[in-house]
DNA sequence: GTTCATTATGATAGCGCTAACATGATGCAG
DNA sequence: CTGCATCATGTTAGCGCTATCATAATGAAC
């Protein structure tokens, strides 16, 4: 048998689709497969003539680049672990929409792992350290869980913190600012009219509920209105708490106009209660929620609330993460980001004027608190 | 300068990271990378002394394979597009976390992609079709577009369908069976005592919503219970549909003692409902639901409903998706499987036996209907 | 026109893995 | 002990892409 090894065949055995490849746009184009790559990833130094051809190339054969063999020759693959521990189905979608796509975009392998908190953490964390994960996305509670942080550090990967209480210095973070959102949905409510605001505080142990709790406190001081602790009672960001909290704030006398819930759970459970006694929302008393999940937008009526931009945070997360990681590894040293996101005040059908009382229109900028 | 390239070089230069190749665990358990391949890959022709000498070269590197150049080797590649419309927080993520598990662990590459359903959906899928994806696995409302099934097959990828109304011929589909859900649900209520049980219908267009009314009727007919008109209510599966549908129900006299929503949202609906009325959940009415999303373990009380076992059907999804495909690409014809998966009836605290009337304890299941 | 710096393109060699084939070891019939 | 099937292992050649270096084309300066 003579050798025919050398024949140019169009398909080897091994090819399996039909996918155009870069050899093919390359010969389509009339130049090297290396050009078809510079024009593809953007290099400079490409004549704009040639460019041209070779993007016309790509669109007629409709190449699209192989990402595994891109990874594998690029060389530095980056691979991160996104871990949750919380269960909350609508932040975790917009955190997975986020994080898949921008990690999608940039070639970056995305492990998606659900764990306990507790003992297990710890050996899962080093498991996937060891076994090459490069960074983990931590969102809370991991992300207020300065063992967990300590340990990524010590096992020589990056942490970075998606939305937690407060940003750390040796890893990076994402997160809005707590404060000033409680602070500016509570002065929305003040605009409103409203004079008597009710609180209900988060989960003390989440950082986040503090800044809340501290941004509604400011922003009555700021107006000159007391702040009154019977109007501020302790949930834990659950439903049921809700309840409790809002049962609690709504048998004061005189009754609050206003009840600002420090998440979206807790103000549907304060709209549940408020209904139950017959108290309309908005007119008879105004609800307004944190976070903007989906139950905010279920419920009727649908809630004034304030939306983080979660898809944002944890896309942010991947990009800053894949940099930080790249730098490390050519050896420079920068320490991550920490960012601040904004957030937006939505504003739906749960909040409006008080009913009774239209005296002091104007926003009261004046007088000292009690 | 003297060649020096074949003097075994520990790090090439393009390596990157530190992980461990293939290279290195052969090495290490004196044999050849190919057979570290077999044993990884489970080829039963590898002696078992062998098998165990490797076996402890990865535990001792702590060795995983690095899944791009297994793909790119492998060849055969699968390119699943995960579509949805849905925006249901719940669902989404649910589904996310079976997909992303089952193709992380059979190497198949998922695209998660938002799309509005109209006019560009076909515009998308063609283009994604063209690009690559060989599978494109549909989510609720997609699944029941025969329209998308249709130009998904005509693209020649596979389509398949999770959860849909009904199972459809040429593709491939999983879901469970609505109708014996509903049926058994119905039946439950009816074994706690209930007689006058309530329904509210989903949205038509939704094949689903049918199936589950007539699991209704015919656990009431089955059970020699009269299906009353006024006690079917017609909802749209929105938390405002239910709202309107219950208060309709509650109106009939005489009220009924339990209603069952085709959805969480619109059982939750009519739990807000029966508070407002000061009718007590479950002691003077049983409210029941359907889906088990994140809204029936929210609210209080927290709700009975069907679970269905999302996560596994997504993950069943891409395992078939890709088996089918595989089995496309070696030439045979295989019909895709249409799987029904168990669903679960999860019992909490909205329901009870009705309050006054104990009549009747056994399932009554004598006489006719009306 | 030569020289040098610059820019544009190409040739080559892998990235880490597996398919396909080749070879070596083993067993068992004759 | 030869012959042949069977099992166990190794060799080789890619998968599709990009890093790296080499080379060719271009322009500016002398």
């Amino acid at each position: 048998m003579t050798d025919a090894s050398h024949i140019p065949t169009t398909r080897s055995t091994r090819r399996q689709g039909n996918a155009p490849t870069i050899a093919d746009v390359a010969r389509l184009a009339d130049c090297s497969s290396m050009t078809v790559s510079r024009v593809v990833n953007g290099d400079p130094n490409v004549r704009e003539k040639t460019r041209a051809r070779v993007r016309a190339a790509i669109e007629e054969l409709n190449y699209a680049p192989n990402r595994a063999a891109r990874s594998l020759a690029g060389g530095d693959q980056i691979r991160i672990a996104l871990l949750f521990d919380n269960p909350s189905a609508s932040y975790l979608s917009e955190l997975l929409m986020g994080a898949l796509e921008e990690a999608n975009r940039s070639d970056i392998h995305l492990m998606v792992q659900s764990c306990e908190i507790g003992v297990e953490v710890s050996q899962l964390i080093t498991n996937l350290a060891r076994g090459g994960i490069n960074g983990f996305m931590l969102p809370p509670p991991l992300c207020d869980d300065q063992a967990v942080l300590d340990l990524v550090s010590s096992l020589g990967a990056l942490a970075f913190a998606v939305g937690p209480g407060r940003a750390a210095g040796s890893h990076g973070s994402v997160m809005i600012d707590d404060f000033k959102a409680a602070y500016d949905m509570t002065s929305h409510i003040i605009a409103l009219g409203h004079r008597r605001i009710g609180f209900i505080i988060g989960k003390p142990e989440q950082i986040a509920s503090v800044n809340r709790l501290k941004g509604y406190r400011a922003a009555l001081e700021d107006a000159g209105i007391a702040v009154v602790d019977d109007l501020i009672a302790q949930g834990s960001f659950t439903y049921r708490s809700g309840m409790a909290a809002s049962e609690r704030l709504l048998a004061v006398e005189p009754r609050p106009t206003a009840i600002f819930a420090s998440n979206d759970d807790m103000a549907a459970a304060t709209v549940a209660v408020a209904h139950r006694q017959h108290l309309d929302v908005p007119s008879d008393i105004t609800v307004c929620g944190f976070d903007d999940t989906e139950m905010a937008s279920t419920i009727w009526p649908e809630l004034t609330t304030i939306r983080q931009p979660i898809r944002d945070m944890s896309a942010y997360a991947v990009k800053a993460m894949a940099q930080v990681i790249r730098a490390k590894r050519a050896g420079d040293t920068v320490s991550p980001e920490n960012a601040i996101l904004p957030y937006t005040l939505v504003r739906r059908d749960s909040d409006a004027a008080p009913a009774l009382t239209l005296r002091s229109v104007q926003p009261a900028n004046t007088a000292g608190g009690a």
